[in-house]
DNA sequence: CTATAAACCTGCTGGC
DNA sequence: TGCCAGCAGGTTTATA
């Protein structure tokens, strides 16, 4: 699913490939996945940016997309995507080239604002910080105000932003701690082990180009390798990396959730 | 405040 | 081989 490690990935592709491009027609084949007016005129893209697991691409006028994922979303650029099956919007730029958002569930969109620096401050007042720009003693003040899950909190975008069920998995398992432990009864020293959990699996994901465990794909077309990694996420009946038990599938806030029992205390 | 569930969708998998 | 229930999980919205 794509999450921070896999729309950041995009993002920084996207942008080496149009800032200073210009768009000039958007094609809407499939209503559900476009939210905004008719595509007018012409637009320059200016710059690319990401707020969790947003995407903000913004123009020259003002004007700009706002762009999620969700579950199946892909943002690229390869040919195949001209006539593929889910392909549900299609880009052109004055130089010929294209870009597609193809979905398969249609949960994902490409949204035309007309200020697009609003609608991101808009965003981004609803998001929480991200993993590293929060400190020990900040998350741990956040996390006593809450007697929730400690997964359903980190999953919790307005808490942090950009975690999803894939990071927040093997985070919890590298930090040793379990995923339904309320968060208000973690000690400080597990939160500070829990925010270096959460920052490795991420810049982990981010080195290798995010998970491309089915639908994730890069602007490229081409998979990430973290899929090959996974510390738990998945991994139902597979040893644990550090002890050997076996990997458990469970239901932790309607999700599933896996965790190696002995280490996850 | 918190918790749960449904809704949005399609494709894949497992059981029979 | 085919059918169907169940599952996948980001986000919003509704309900308890």
């Amino acid at each position: 699913m794509p999450e921070l490690p896999e729309v950041e990935t995009v993002r920084k592709q996207l942008a080496a490939e149009i800032v200073g491009a210009t768009i000039c027609e958007l094609v809407v084949l499939d209503l559900r996945c476009f939210e905004g007016p008719s595509w007018q005129g012409s637009e320059q893209v200016i710059e690319i940016k990401r707020g969790g697991k947003y995407i903000f691409v913004v123009f020259a006028s003002g004007r700009g997309m706002q762009i999620h994922l969700k579950m199946t979303g892909r943002l690229v650029m390869e040919d195949f995507y001209e006539t593929a099956k889910h392909t549900r919007v299609k880009l052109k730029m004055i130089d010929g080239r294209r870009i597609y958002y193809w979905d398969t569930r249609m949960f994902g969109y490409i949204k035309l604002v007309e200020d697009i620096a609003r609608q991101e401050k808009m965003i981004r007042a609803k998001l929480g910080p991200e993993p590293w720009e929060i400190s020990d003693k900040e998350l741990s003040a956040k996390l006593q105000k809450t007697g929730r899950t400690i997964k359903d909190t980190i999953l919790d975008q307005s808490f942090l932003a950009g975690i999803g069920n894939i990071y927040a998995n093997d985070a919890l398992w590298l930090a040793k701690i379990n995923p339904r432990r309320k968060a208000n009864s973690l000690k400080k020293k597990e939160v500070a082990e829990l925010r270096k959990s959460i920052i490795s699996v991420l810049d982990r994901g981010l080195a290798l180009g995010g998970a491309s465990d089915n639908t994730y794909r890069d602007f490229y077309g081409g998979k990430g390798g973290y899929q090959n990694e996974f510390l738990t996420y998945g991994r139902t009946g597979e040893p644990c990396n550090r002890c050997g038990a076996k990997i458990e599938r469970i239901v932790v806030g309607g999700r599933g959730t896996w965790i190696c029992e002995k280490c996850q205390k």
